[in-house]
DNA sequence: TATTTTTGCTTAAACGTTTAAGCAAAAATA
DNA sequence: TATTTTTGCTTAAACGTTTAAGCAAAAATA
C-alpha cells in the first residue's frame, strides 16, 4: 500500500475536473470559489492523502514561515523554556521554528546562521554564544532585510530588537539581600566583560559595594568562564586569601555550584561563615545541599516577548529595525545558601 | 546599502553573458564546465554576494537535505547530548537538522511529525513521548517513504530502525550491584509498563530478584511516571511499608532526586539503611548530596549510531526498512549512595 | 428589459533552481 | 585527412505551488 508518488494540487484538479488554481484557492479558503467546490476540493485532497508541499508554496510566497532559533545549548532550563514559549506564540500564528545550539562557539553560531538563510527563514531569535565578540554574521543577517530578535545575550551595537532582564539592577538585588543577612565582604565571581550582561553584573556590583560603603577589592572580583570547573577554581583562589570574603554571589548556577562544592569539601558552613547567591535559577539550585538562592529570569515571559516582537516585525517590514530593548524585571529566590539564621 | 532583492542565478549569469544553466553547473562543479568559466562565476557569485535558495534547488531536487530530530525534551543531558552528536554526524554529510520537542505529549508529537512531513524532510530520527501509545502518527511517516529511526523510547510493531541500550541487563547490572553491597530487599520505581524500554527494565529487574532468590514482593515494583515529584510520592509509599526495603533503583533520575530528598528529610542514611540507584546518568547525579549512582546510556554513541543509520537508509533507498535493532551495552556509574562502606 | 456587478472559475506565468537532451567546436583517434 | 569522441556550453522543461488577469454566466440593479 506504500504510496511512494506524493498528492499534488493537479491531482486533486483532474478528479474533479477543475483547474489546479481553482484547487489551491479552495484549499485556501479564497472567497471567490464555492462553498460547493471547496468541500468537494477538501473531500478528494483528504481521501488522496494530500500534503501540500511546503517548499512550493514557499517558493512562490517568498516566505517560508519558518523562524530559526539560536541559543548557546538547548540544555539548560532556561533556554529550554524561552524555547518552548517562542514555539507556542509562534505555532499560533502559523511558524515553525528550527532549533540549533551554537556550543558557545562563535564558529558554530556563524554555521548555524548560515544555515539558516540558506532554509530561507522569516526570520531568526538568537542569544549570543560565549565567545561572539565579532559581529559580522549578525550584521549578514540584519542586511538580508529578515527581522533579528535578541534574547539574554545581547548586544547592542547591533541596533535589533533586544528582550532580556534588568541585570545591573539584578546585582544591586543580590548585595542588598546579602547585607540584610549581615555580610560584610561580598566577593564576585563574574563573567566575561566583553559579555554585555555580565558587563552590566559587574557594574552593578560595584555600584552597589559603593552604595553600601562596603570594602571594594580588587581580589573580590573575578573574571569567570562560569563553567562548574571554574567556578570550583575561583572559589578555591577566594578561600586562599588571607581576608577571606563573607558571601559571594556568582554570576552563573553552573559556577555557583562549582563554588559550593569546593565550600562543602572544606568544610565551609554556608551560609553562616560563607553566604552564596547564584545566577538563572536553573532546577538544580533547589536540588543541592544546601540549595542555592539565586536570580529568575522570568524565561517564560522573554520566550513570549521575542516571539510577540518578531511577529511584529514581520508584520510590519516598512518599520527599520532600531535598537528597542524590552528590560524585565528579575526576581530573587532566597533559598538556605544565603538565609543566615538568626 | 541595504540590498533587499536577492541575487539569483540569472544575474549572475546575465553578468557573464552565460547560460543560468551554466551557472547552476559550475556552481554545482559539474565536471562538463571549464575551469576558467568556474572560476568565473565563483568570482561574480561572491561579488554579488549570491546565496542559494534552498527552497528552489530542493523542490526541483525531490530533496531538501533536511532532517527531522523529535524528542521528548530538549532540557536533559541524555536527548541534549543525542541531538549534538547527531548533527555533528549529519552536518558533515550536507545534512542540516530541524530539533523539535514533544514534552511528553501525544498530541504535540503528532503536531511535530506534521511539521517535520510539512517541511519535507528527508527522514525522522525520534524518541517517543511517554504518553504515546497509538502509532498512527509514525507510520504515517513511514508511508511517506522516508527514513524512520527510533532510540531510547521505540517501539517493535513499527518494524523501523532502532538504536538504544540493552535496558534488561541494565536491571541485572543494578540488581547484582545491589546485592554485593549486602542489600537484602531491593525495590523498583519503574517507569510505565507500556513502554518498552520500561517494561525491559522492569522485566529485568524481576528476573534478576529471581535469581539471587531475593523476595519479589508486589508492594516493592512500583509503576511511576518518574518525575521528581512522583519519585517523591513513590519512595514516601515505600517508607510507609512495614517492611521496608533496603535498596530502591529508580529507573529515572528526576524520580531518583525525589526520592533522595525523601530519605534526607527523613534521616534515612543513604546507603546504609537504604541504598539508590537512578537511570540516566543525568549531570545532577553527581551534584547532589549523597551523589547517586545511575545508569550512563552511551548517548554520544546513540546519537552517532542514529545518525550513520540515518544515512545508510537515505542512500539506499531500495531496501525495504524493517525492525533493525541496535542495542549497546550500558555502564553503571557507582557513586555514594549505593557505595555501601565496609 | 438593458446594464452593471458579482461569482466562479480558467489561463498563463512565475518563484529559483536543476537536468535531460542537444549541438557546435575542439580534441583525439584512425 | 576523415571520423569519432570529448568538451563546454545552450535550450527547454520541470519541481508544486500561487496569483494577476481575464472571461463567461449568474445575479443584482436601474
Amino acid at each position: 500500500m506504500r504510496n511512494k508518488k506524493k498528492t499534488t494540487i493537479k491531482d486533486i484538479a483532474s478528479v474533479l475536473n477543475i483547474s489546479p488554481a481553482a484547487v489551491s484557492k479552495a484549499l485556501n479558503d479564497d472567497s471567490r470559489i464555492s462553498a460547493k467546490t471547496k468541500e468537494a476540493v477538501k473531500k478528494v485532497a483528504k481521501d488522496l492523502n494530500y500534503q501540500p508541499n511546503h517548499l512550493a508554496s514557499a517558493l512562490r510566497k517568498g516566505k517560508s514561515n519558518l523562524v530559526g532559533v539560536i541559543v548557546p545549548r538547548t540544555n539548560s532550563n532556561f533556554f529550554s523554556s524561552v524555547i518552548q514559549n517562542i514555539e507556542e506564540v509562534l505555532n499560533k500564528e502559523g511558524y515553525n521554528i528550527i532549533i540549533t545550539q551554537s556550543n558557545e562557539s562563535y564558529k558554530k553560531e556563524c554555521s548555524n546562521i548560515d544555515t539558516l538563510l540558506f532554509t530561507q527563514v522569516d526570520g531568526i531569535i538568537a542569544s549570543m554564544a560565549n565567545e561572539t565578540v565579532k559581529l559580522d554574521y549578525f550584521e549578514k543577517v540584519k542586511s538580508k532585510g529578515i527581522p533579528l530578535i535578541l534574547f539574554d545575550r545581547g548586544e547592542n551595537d547591533l541596533n535589533v530588537d533586544y528582550i532580556g532582564i534588568n541585570d545591573y539592577d539584578s546585582s544591586h538585588m543580590i548585595v542588598e539581600h546579602l547585607v540584610q543577612q549581615g555580610c560584610k565582604r561580598i566577593a564576585h565571581i563574574g563573567g566575561y566583560r566583553h559579555t554585555r550582561i555580565f558587563n552590566n553584573r559587574i557594574r552593578g556590583y560595584i555600584d552597589a559595594i559603593k552604595k553600601h560603603h562596603l570594602p571594594l577589592d580588587e581580589a573580590l572580583l573575578i573574571e569567570s568562564s562560569l563553567t562548574i570547573e571554574d567556578g570550583r577554581e575561583k572559589m578555591t583562589q577566594l578561600l586562599a586569601l588571607e581576608n577571606r570574603p563573607d558571601a559571594v554571589y556568582v554570576a552563573g548556577d553552573y559556577a555557583a555550584l562549582g563554588s559550593l562544592q569546593v565550600l562543602n569539601e572544606n568544610n565551609i558552613n554556608i551560609p553562616n561563615d560563607i553566604a552564596l547567591v547564584g545566577f538563572g535559577n536553573e532546577p538544580f539550585t533547589s536540588m543541592v545541599t544546601p540549595t542555592i538562592s539565586s536570580i529568575d529570569q522570568h524565561s517564560t515571559e522573554i520566550g513570549k516577548q521575542a516571539a510577540l516582537t518578531f511577529l511584529e516585525r514581520v508584520n510590519n517590514p516598512e518599520i527599520k529595525q532600531t535598537l528597542n530593548k524590552k528590560i524585565l524585571d528579575a526576581e530573587l529566590i532566597v533559598r538556605d545558601s544565603s538565609n543566615v539564621k538568626k
